[in-house]
DNA sequence: TTTAAAAATTGATCTCGATCAAGGTTTCAC
DNA sequence: GTGAAACCTTGATCGAGATCAATTTTTAAA
């Protein structure tokens, strides 16, 4: 059972473990650190799981900690007092969750699957932003990108029809699944979608009901095929980038 | 005549000048620097305007520079191929264009009032950020800002009634144009819009109709004034801000 | 397995904001 | 100033997506 355990997908012990062997070790944000470095995080860094569903953070939260995701999927959202609900991005392995600078979190965040997430107490990153000469660039570069997403995003939910967002939505889905090296080569994708219809419909503005007819006409397009209600096959990736209405 | 020029709103000559007068000087991404840092700022800056309706970058644009508005009003935009077009942004006083670790824009970025430009070219800019200690953790902060501001606006285009649009776009400018300190104290606010029915139409994804009939439903409701086209009253800050239909 | 609860699909209808259309106002060139 | 173009407002109609409603499918519990 032991090795099941989601600590143990790269072989970590709880409080201390080998950063060189973990699976976001090139992609996240201690991705241009050098092995002193690294070491340095080694012993600073601590691992934490949320489970299915629990607040990671939620608004008006003190920042306490800066948090790499390891595994898992997650959602940043805000509510209005009638029970409207905006998802704002969602949070996939080696994106971060935290920030310096601000006292408490705008917004809520909540784990969609089981999470594990790379923690630093917020304090002791502020220091580290200090010492580690490495780490401030590379967060001011994968702000700078989510900035520029999120502000893609809005041409998603100001601009685009019902089924334009559906494809958008499942387009950059597809590519986030799978790393598509090969673009261009790979027409078909399969994956498991880790949102529900509500989900999905709150990330796109729109309601269940119509993101379930959307994905009904993709389906009879034959441009997807949805298996059970999570697993998607997308059979024509160029025709579903198409749907999107732009180059993505 | 020569007091006039833009450049001289702080009576800066173009190619040198004194940082220490200039009108964001406690606002910009220069707010926490030291006098010897500015003077090292001050030597590597240069001033450039751009006329109203000048494109400052378009999609695709090499980044060659980093910019602070000193004065003038920009849009941030990307267009689909049929017309549709989405305002992800607007730019003021003390914010930036141009980042550091991308190529190229992935947005249009257009003056929409005479707009002047402390600019840097971009290889010195990133070699600044190594130089002045003091600059990296302001432009990350300033960039952490900018993401909070980008997903908070999200709420507005997936979730809000046309009506809460409105409100919610005229109740940010009012903040902005005024600098309330006197929050609740202040109920009434007046400004000249830098925008067009259009503009405003792309930024909160309605058509310009809609923009036109919602205004002029908050005119009836005594909530604004609207002096010609572009001049608004607020009558009542308090009761735009509940037509927003959160607490922005 | 049976039953209950939750989630998703599909259909019917309604409504908000888009579209089409006409007039009015402002701006600017000459 | 005068005229033309651009911009804005208001009205009438239309339609995409919301809402209301009924099943069906999946998941979970007993």
């Amino acid at each position: 059972m032991r090795s099941d355990h989601p600590l143990h997908i790269f072989n970590l012990p709880n409080v201390a473990g080998d950063c060189g062997r973990c699976p976001i070790r090139y992609q996240a944000i201690c991705s241009r650190c050098d092995d002193d470095e690294l070491a340095i995080l080694d012993r600073m860094k601590s691992y934490r799981i949320f489970a299915k569903g629990e607040a990671i953070y939620y608004v008006g939260e003190e920042l306490r900690f800066f948090g790499t995701f390891v595994s898992g999927v997650a959602e940043i959202s805000q509510c209005l007092e009638d029970g409207r609900r905006q998802i704002m991005g969602i949070l996939m392995p080696s994106d971060f969750v935290g920030r310096p600078y601000r006292r408490v979190s705008q917004f809520d965040i909540n784990a969609i699957s089981e999470v594990v997430i790379c923690r630093f107490d917020m304090v002791s990153f502020q220091k580290m932003l200090d010492e580690v000469p490495s780490l401030g660039p590379r967060l001011l570069e994968m702000t700078f990108d989510e900035l520029d997403a999120a502000r893609t995003w809005m041409m998603v939910l100001g601009q685009k029809t019902a089924q334009e967002k559906i494809a958008s939505f499942l387009y950059i889905i597809a590519v986030r699944n799978v790393k598509l090296q090969s673009v261009g080569m790979v027409n078909e994708v399969a994956f498991d979608l880790p949102f529900s219809r509500k989900q999905i419909a709150d990330y796109i503005g729109l309601t269940i009901e119509t993101v379930s007819r959307q994905m009904s006409a993709l389906r009879d397009s034959d441009i997807i095929e949805i298996v059970g209600q999570r697993h998607i096959i997308i059979k024509d990736l160029a025709a579903l980038r198409g749907q999107a209405g732009d180059s993505c």
